[in-house]
DNA sequence: TTAAAATAATGACCAAGAGTCAATTTTTTT
DNA sequence: AAAAAAATTGACTCTTGGTCATTATTTTAA
């Protein structure tokens, strides 16, 4: 039936204007400070319509989360493509997600601030679960690049893939968080540091560490 | 007039009796869910005289954030005792920092909640600023054990102390808090990892980028 | 074409919780 | 013992997330 799957597209298609919106005033006021009013006035629909296309207001920041999963993704999949060496696919890895922040700082942080908000990832009826599913594929990716770089000889022999990889993603997250936060600069300040600057003085340390 | 001096002292006692109750509702039901009224509760005073004491709920939080920092210092303080050179020094570090994290994780979350909200650090009629400069001395505890390591011949020389400290800093939060995350926790099962593997995992990786 | 059924959207309403402040109680001073 | 100062209270306001009975629109069937 024709008309069946047109209501599916224009459906699709009006959630996706919700969380257009939903961008627009959180990326603004940030998602504390926005409210479910704003979103609604911002996507010239009643508050209670919302309500019909997401569970709760985390949910639909979630969503935001989602496509910021996404771009992370494409972003990683594109980096390991021109490099020949395994350790200049990490790399590459590496800089993709500097330049993810660089590029889109609001889904980075849309990103982070999950990370001290318990959320339920395994809970099906929301879209963290979708989240979830994009996460790992991500750090596929990352897994990947390593244990090429293994077999080709750029790293260490003796390095776990798996671990590596996690440590690598949990680290860069972390000193991208640290070098953007403002205080963590006006302290930088004082040094006369970029956050940028730490970020590569930091990936030169994990090349070192891993190089064979 | 000791009238006046015993008048502060109670009202300090009194602060901090409110940061205790402070502490135990919001350790239990998280900073999301712990209510003003719940404290007050706790505290057995009234909601009003809460902020008599406090500016917000952010501020009251801030004070608990306030009291992790100082616990963290501390143990930094403590870790760099006992070994001779600068990268035992900053392995100690390493290590009370995941004590730390193992011994007192409501105040590790209390202290990375705010890594992800924007909080003033430099308003001076915030507990924030108080934190600032509690921060500033622990990352100084760091950077000393590195100087130390460079002149000591344990760690590189080309190596740059104030970087690298902001560098394992954050880091190392960084680790911690992926490895702890359920999810993530849940992502690692697939493999049998625990979070103390993937943080120990990460020193030898460190190690390695430093040592001479 | 039109009446009934199904689907979508609305916005007034509710409950919860942060923060306020005039009134009250307690302590200190004179 | 009265007045002044300091501390405490809790009822109140305001904001906001989420609900749901009602209304509007679209589809289906006769």
């Amino acid at each position: 039936m024709g008309i069946a799957e047109r209501r599916e597209r224009e459906k699709e298609q009006r959630k996706n204007d919700i969380i257009d919106a939903a961008e627009r005033v959180f990326f603004a006021r940030g998602p504390e400070n926005a409210t479910m009013d704003d979103v609604a006035e911002e996507a010239e629909l009643s508050k209670g319509t919302l309500y019909l296309y997401f569970k709760n207001k985390e949910d639909l920041y979630l969503a935001i989360h989602l496509r910021g999963n996404i771009i992370l993704k494409s972003l990683f999949e594109k980096a390991v493509k021109v490099p020949k060496t395994g350790i200049e696919k990490t790399r590459a890895i590496g800089n993709a997600y500097v330049e993810f922040f660089n590029q889109y700082p609001d889904y980075f942080n849309a990103m982070i601030y999950y990370e001290s908000h318990d959320i339920d990832f395994e809970d099906q009826d929301s879209i963290a679960s979708e989240c979830l599913i994009v996460g790992k594929s991500t750090l596929e990716i990352l897994i990947e690049a390593i244990m090429t770089g293994i077999k080709d000889g750029s790293i260490r022999s003796d390095i776990d893939p798996f671990k590596t990889a996690l440590c690598l993603w949990g680290q860069t997250t972390g000193i991208i968080q640290i070098a953007s936060l403002k205080e963590k600069i006006v302290l930088a300040k004082q040094f006369s540091l970029t956050a940028k600057n730490v970020i590569d003085y930091n990936f030169d340390l994990i090349y070192h560490a891993l190089k064979a």
